[in-house]
DNA sequence: ACGGTTTATGCAACTAGTTGCACAAAGGCT
DNA sequence: AGCCTTTGTGCAACTAGTTGCATAAACCGT
């Protein structure tokens, strides 16, 4: 029950159609909660349809007709509502760390290769992140809503961290170990 | 598409019951791969369909009546196959930094208890890893199989390390922020 | 004016995972 | 004997997310 409340947040930073949702989705937030464009429409119809965002008005709201939506009050109250609201953290789901661990059994045949393109993958997100650490939050900048959504980011800058350092450790293991089993 | 891969490897470590299998997810494999037992009989289910898996001899085949599954020749070259196919890593999807980016425009109010039980939650999840370290992967230990077992424990423990320390950043930047807002 | 690409919106079907409940046998308690 | 809890198995319905495809307007070259 996330998508609704990333959307929400999405549009209280400002008002978008579904088409510049999508692309926001792209980065940003969908860094840490995607979705695709699919999803966002259906999504957007049930908020409008439970009064929590409305489109703002438009000329022929037809079909291949861009069309805007901004929070309504009922809809910035449920997303303060949901934000407080106490959430179990959910257990870690990770494919690559079951991979291993059937590595352990079945053997390793084939799966440096793919070790070795997660680094890289990781590798690449470590970086745009940092890109985005210099150009949004410079040393000095430092307003409250500011710091917490740097906060978010470092978290991201610090699970990509993990992970290069993971999957490097692991490939040297690899290099150690004796090819198959 | 992991849980059946995921039960391959449990029942290629020990041939066993839908509600061992049940248990053994409560712990080692089910730290990184959660499953409850109503998604574990369907797959076994599947699985056997399938002819990746069998049922052991047992009596009365009755309801109610403990029913053991060990991984036929078939399942154990699927499992290797799907351990050695490239799978793209998937993007963060965590709701407590969501919550966090929803913070900076609704406000902080209530967050912080809820930061404060995850803080608590993930330390606790974190000395049961190292307590699991210290049990299983003694500093003498390490034949191929269980490195990479521990090494997959590791990874629980640096995820685990994580969290504590940027939910303890977290709350240190609430201390400093203003009440509200 | 025509045909191809891009922009924008959306439905329908499918897959994976979760929740809620039900049923049966076995063991103990009274 | 009758009931209660525990152990073990399982179905059905629901929810969330993904995949595949469809539609329409606008823009753009020829």
């Amino acid at each position: 029950m996330s998508l609704p409340h990333a959307i929400l947040t999405a549009l209280l930073e400002r008002p978008s159609s579904g088409l510049e949702l999508t692309r926001r989705f792209d980065k940003s937030i969908g860094y840490f909660w995607s979705a695709t464009h699919q999803q966002i429409y259906r999504e957007l119809g049930r908020l409008e349809a439970e009064g929590y965002i409305r489109a703002l008005p438009a000329e022929q709201p037809a079909r291949g007709q861009k069309k805007s939506y901004e929070v309504l009050p009922a809809g910035r109250a449920e997303l303060a509502r949901w934000t407080a609201a106490s959430q179990d953290p959910k257990p870690i789901r990770d494919v690559m760390l079951l991979r291993l661990r059937a590595a352990a059994v079945v053997g390793t045949d084939g799966l440096q290769a793919d070790l070795r393109r997660h680094l890289e993958l990781h590798q690449r997100q470590l970086a745009e992140y940092e890109e985005i650490q210099r150009r949004d939050f410079p040393p000095g900048k430092d307003a409250p809503e500011d710091r917490l959504r740097h906060l978010v980011l470092r978290a991201g800058i610090d699970l990509e961290t993990f992970w290069t350092q993971w999957l490097t450790h692991a490939l040297q293991e690899f290099g150690e170990l004796p090819e198959g089993s």
